[in-house]
Formats: C-alpha cells, structure tokens, sequence
RNA sequence: GCGCCCGUAGCUCAAUUGGAUAGAGCGACAGACUUCGAAUCUGUAGGCUGGGAGUUCGAGCCUCUCCGGGCGCACCA
C-alpha cells in the first residue's frame, strides 16, 4: 500500500501543484463510511487564501475526479476531501503486485543493541533493549536496509573488575577453579556480584584492591586479565543463549578490550589533541584530567581522561562510534563465534588477524539502543564527533532512547526481597544488579514455558513432549516478545508477573493462536477438497473473485487494516515508536477473529462469497505472518 | 538548583504526531462450543484526558502556570 500512497500523492499534486507546498499526508477517516482515505490539506490552503475551508474543498475534490483505483472522491465535515477506493480493484493490486521494496542504494546501518555487562545474568531491563533492538533491526531490512547488528561488550570496566575481584577476595579462587563452576554459571555471579557489591561500599581496602584489578585488567597479560577474559567469555555465552531463546540475532560482537589493544583510544586521543577538542584542567575539580567542554549541556565538563591517565568509558565509546562510521582509519580483527537461530556466523572482534571475514562497519547511520538514562552520555558522544567536525556521522548517531524496567511493589514482595523503607514508598521498584534486585530474564522465560506448555498440554492431550516443548517455547517467546513491544518507549515499564504471564487478549499468544487459525484453513482446505496454492492463484487471477467484495464492507475494512502494515512499519522506524506496529498488528489479528467468527469459508456454499473470503484469509494469513516475524515471534506449528 | 520524561476508565496502556464520536486489554457482570480450533467471539458497566489560563476553524497532543510522580546532572558504565 505505502508504494501506491506515493504514486496517489503524485498524482494528487500533478492535479493540484498548489498541495505540493503544503506538506499532506493520507489519513484514515475515523468513521470507514466516509471513506477509505483522506486528505486534510484544504484547512491550511483555506487559511493562506482566507477562505472557507468547505469552500476550498468542494473546488479540489473536483479536480481529483477520476484517480487510479480511486472510485469515488468527495468531501466531508469541515473540510476533508475523502477517497472511496475500487476495491476489487484494489485487493487484485495487493494481491498481484510484486513486493517493490528495493534494496535502498549504498545506505548501510548498524544498531548497537543488549550491551548487557558481562558480570552477571541478564534481567528483564535487558530483554526489553534487546527486543527492541533485535525488532528495530528487523523492521529496517524489511525496509531494504543493509544491517548490521552489534552486541558491544564492556570486559574491560568495573563491573567486571568487581566480579574478578570477588573471585579473588572473597572466594579466594583459581582460575581452574572458576572454570570449574557448573552452570548456570551467570546465576553463580548474580549473587556473587551483589554480595561483592555490597561488601564494597563499607571496605575502603577491598576498593582499593578492586582498582587495582581493574588497572590490571586494562593492562593485560597478566593472570587477573585472564581470570577476567574467562568470566566475561562464560557470561556471555550464557547472555548469547538466553537471547537465543527469543530468536535475537547478532552480526558481531565488539569487545571493549580490542577497542583498546587495537589502539583505537590512542589514535583518537592524538586527534582529540590536535583537534583541540579536548583540553588539560589545570585547576578546579577536574585538575589533571583531559576534558571536553560542553556548554549546551547541564554539566559544563567532562572528563574524557582521568589524572591517572586511565581514559573513562566516554572516550572509548567516541572511538568505538567513530570506527562505526568508518571514520578512525582503523579495524579490528575478528574471528567467527558461533551461530544464530538461523545458521549464520556471528562474529566477534579478536586478538589474532582471521583469513576471511566480512567487512564490518562503514555505517552511514548508527542507533545505539540504550536506556534514557544514558541520554546525556550519549549526548557527550555525538558532541565528540562534532567537535571533531564529523558533522554527518554526529546528525546519523541516533540515540534510540527507552525508559527503564522496574518492579512492581508486589513483584518486588514475590521475589521476597526486604525493601528499604524508602523503596516501599515508591510507585515501583528499580531493577538494580548491583543490590541483586531484579528478574533474570531465563527465570522469566522458564516461568513462561511452564505456563504455555501446560496450557498446551491441556488443550492437545495427544501431543508428544518434544511437540509440547517446542510449542511451548515458541508461545513463550511470543508471549515476551510482544509484552516487551507493546509500551510506548517513554513509558517505564512497571514489570509484574501476572501481566507478563497472561496469554489472554493483547498478548503474542492471542497473535499467534490468530495467525496459526488462518493458516489452518488452507490446510483443512487442501485435507477436505485438495486444494492446493495453485488453484488459490487461479482464484487470485479471476477478476470474478472480487465482485462480492463490494457488498462485504466488514471484508473490505479487514483487508485495508493489512494493507496498512508495510506503511505502520515505516512510522515506527521513524518516530522509533515500535509500539505502533505491535498495536496494529494486534488490531490487525483482532479483526480476523471477528472475521473469522462471523464468516464460514469452507463451508460457505455461495462460490462468490466463498471465493472471496478464501482470498481475504489468504492475504491476512501472509500478512499476519510477515507482521510476526518482524517483532521476531514465530509461528507454532499449532497450539 | 538545572535538564529530560510521565500523569487518560478500578488496573495496565492506545489515540494515525494539531483532525471528525477519546479507544483496547485485564478485572467485573451477562451471554455464545454437535460447526474452518472458545488462547476465541458478542454485549453491559466504567472518562471534567491531574488543576487553571492561553494559542485557532479545531487541543488528550502546542504555549504558560501550578500540583503529583520518575530519571539524569561521577576521575562508574
């Protein structure tokens, strides 16, 4: 449908040149009886002619008389100029048009997501980064874009230090020791970091040998690091499965530490230097360390290097951004890592040159996916390429912001943690992993499991347990997939078990059981009449299928709600709203189920309507199934 | 103190970015399986969109102001 918005919208102004400067978009008419599109524009050319905007309206919509597929315009309300669509014209269009969508020229994008720090298991707050990121990547090479996804992983910062330290301090283990631990070795750490954590606060010599972990893990070659590369390469394994689990999907992860050994902070040290971007405080509270001035911004400073010469994450991440955009002259080596759901490599950045690897960065646009907390670091950021003269690669380094995960006050009572007095005044609870607050992401989605397997298991006793297990998994997925989706981003997400947990009206499963009924009426079809794709395309070819459709409005409104979605996708990348396409396309499958309910189709004896219906349920049925797999939620076999 | 965000039905959230009668789900109540699958569908109840003022053909959305809440403003990330 977006493509033949744009050629209605040409067509439009060729008949109009006047609606060519005013900015018109189409609009759906709230009430589908005045049409099926409309357009607004009268209001504003009105104002600039000081004339009624009815007035204005009635004069244009006489121009437009006779668009392609358009049966009928006319006006309505104050001003509106309403489309009546041909519609058997317009399904035969959506049904036989070629998908034009054209790989977008030269444009290739990179989306940073999950960057979970691999000291500990991964929690909800993650999940919803990485769902996010995962279905921002998806909707993009839908779009036509070359994607790149990118997992950074800081093994070179204090939370890992805090876990080296603990193993170190406090356990007083080796590292075969550690290596010894069985799994779940990310749940070992949870507790292990947040035991450490809070030992911390009150001991001034554990911090004292927690930095000097830390400068030795920055060093290098020496056991500590070691101790740390293996804790950070265990984590991440465990971080990599449970991701799996939702279908998300990396290209490459980017280590911190190669950042480093590859020299990409001395490199842009230099250039900070010699850019004057950066300056020496000689005085004040920031004496001996190199900072960025920032005048726009709410802390006027900020320190890029610490008096102890050790850069702060800000700095790494301006060179790791820059290398992004291909702009530091310099690379990583990598190495493959594994695979994804799918069978492709993952990559990650090495140590060792490997022979053969794609290339890797070079984006003309980058999205970090990063919690609004970070705003301001991000902020520093794009200010460093500005200060650079990057002008480009600081307008194409976006920050797709979204507010945290919390815990409800009765979540947080069911995990029985003691909360502080000062927490149980608040509306929620903020996921902490420093206090070991919080829901691990695997406890979540084996609590999902559980729930879909036996609800499952109670509606399809004779399925074997390898099927119920696979089904299971797939509705549990979508179950958090869609949960994670369906917020606004600037809405903190207050988690609760019995929300998540609910399979029941706008939830992934209600999408998928939708989406698993309309393909079953194609099966059932080719079990009971043996009718196969073949005779579905005569159908499709048969101007007679569609005449029905003129009396069938509930069909027609069903049909132009999927015919919406390629265009909702392209609104969502836009205003980064991803909850748009996850309402529309449970509207989307709400509207078949009414269909669904009301219509028969098999048993439907009058041919025309039968034929009609077979044709709607075919589109819906693809249509649901492309919406699905662009939020990265499967399709069970059955439920 | 400065900056950003949130406030809409009992609860959790929408509202095509300034458009036509503010919509969904959960919960509650009343119904629908001998049928292409009831994880479904149909109906009822539930609203001064936190308060006030302004901008205009038109405001849940923009401006100002007040109230309530959250998050930032490290030589942590």
């Amino acid at each position: 449908m977006i493509d033949y918005l744009k050629t209605l919208r040409q067509e439009v102004i060729n008949r109009i040149p006047a609606f060519g400067e005013i900015t018109f978009s189409f609009e759906y008419p709230p009430n589908p009886a005045f049409g099926d599109l409309s357009i607004a524009a009268c209001f504003d050319m009105a104002k600039r002619q000081k004339r009624k905007p009815r007035e204005v309206a009635l004069e244009m919509a006489a121009l437009l008389q006779g668009l392609p597929m358009v049966r009928k315009v006319d006006i309505a309300g104050g001003g509106y100029i309403n489309f009546h669509l041909d519609r058997p014209a317009f399904l035969r269009y959506l049904l036989t048009h070629e998908k034009s969508i054209a790989r977008q020229a030269d444009e290739k994008i990179i989306v940073e997501h999950t960057n979970i720090n691999p000291n500990k298991a991964a929690h909800v707050g993650h999940l919803r980064n990485a769902v996010l990121g995962d279905t921002l990547v998806r909707l993009l090479r839908h779009q036509g874009y070359e994607v790149e996804a990118q997992n950074y992983i800081d093994d070179t910062g204090v939370q890992v230090a805090d876990v080296v330290c603990a193993f170190q301090q406090i356990r007083k283990m080796t590292i075969e020791e550690v290596k010894a631990i069985p799994d779940p070795f990310d749940y070992y750490c949870w507790d292990l970091y947040a035991d450490f954590s809070g030992r911390l606060a009150a001991d001034s010599a554990l911090q004292a040998l927690r930095e000097q972990t830390l400068q030795l893990i920055e060093h290098g070659g020496n056991p500590t690091s070691e101790l740390a590369h293996l804790i950070a390469t265990r984590i991440v394994t465990a971080h990599l499965a449970t991701m799996r689990r939702l279908g998300v999907r990396y290209n490459l992860l980017a280590w911190e530490g190669d950042i480093l050994h590859r020299r990409f902070w001395t490199t842009l040290f230099s250039l900070l230097k010699e850019k004057n971007a950066i300056q020496l405080a000689t005085e004040g509270k920031n004496a001996g360390c190199w900072i960025m001035e920032l005048p726009d911004l709410p802390e006027a400073e900020k320190v890029i290097v610490r008096s102890s010469g050790v850069v702060t994450y800000v700095g790494k991440d301006i060179a790791y951004q820059m290398w992004k955009f291909g702009l530091l002259g310099l690379d990583f080596h990598y190495a493959p890592w594994g695979h994804d759901d799918e069978g492709r490599i993952i990559w990650t950045t090495a140590r060792e040159p490997h022979d053969d690897h794609p290339p890797f960065g070079r984006a003309s646009r980058v999205y970090n996916v990063i919690d609004v907390r970070q705003s301001y670091l991000q902020k520093v950021v794009s200010k460093g390429l500005l200060a650079l003269g990057f002008t480009s690669a600081c307008e194409n380094s976006i920050h797709f912001s979204y507010e945290m995960v919390a815990l409800t006050q009765q979540c947080a009572r069911e995990l029985g943690y003691d909360l502080s007095h000062e927490d149980e005044g608040r509306p929620f609870v903020e996921v902490s992993g420093r206090k070991g607050l919080g829901v691990k992401a695997d406890d979540l989605l084996n609590a999902l499991e559980r729930q879909a397997h036996s609800e499952v298991a109670g509606r399809n006793p004779q399925f074997d347990e390898s099927v119920l297990r696979d089904i299971a998994r797939s509705v549990a997925g979508g179950a958090l997939r869609y949960f994670m989706l369906k917020f606004g981003r600037s809405k903190v997400l207050a988690f609760d078990f019995r929300e998540a947990l609910n399979f029941d009206g706008e939830t992934g499963p209600y999408l998928q059981y939708s989406a698993v009924r309309a393909r079953n009426i194609f099966s059932k079809l080719r079990e009971r009449e043996g009718v196969d794709a073949s005779v579905i395309s005569e159908i499709i070819q048969d101007a007679g299928s569609y005449e029905y459709l003129n009396e069938a409005t509930d069909i027609w409104e069903l049909i132009l709600t999927a015919a919406k979605v390629d265009e909702i996708a392209a609104l969502s990348i836009v205003s980064l709203e991803l909850s748009l396409f996850a309402k529309h396309s449970y509207t989307l499958a709400q509207k078949f189920n009414a269909f669904y309910h009301k219509h028969a189709i098999l048993h439907e004896t009058d041919q025309s309507k039968k034929r009609l219906r077979l044709l709607a349920a075919h589109y819906l049925s693809s249509t649901m199934q492309t919406a699905l797999n662009l939020m990265g939620i499967e399709l069970p076999t059955r439920m």
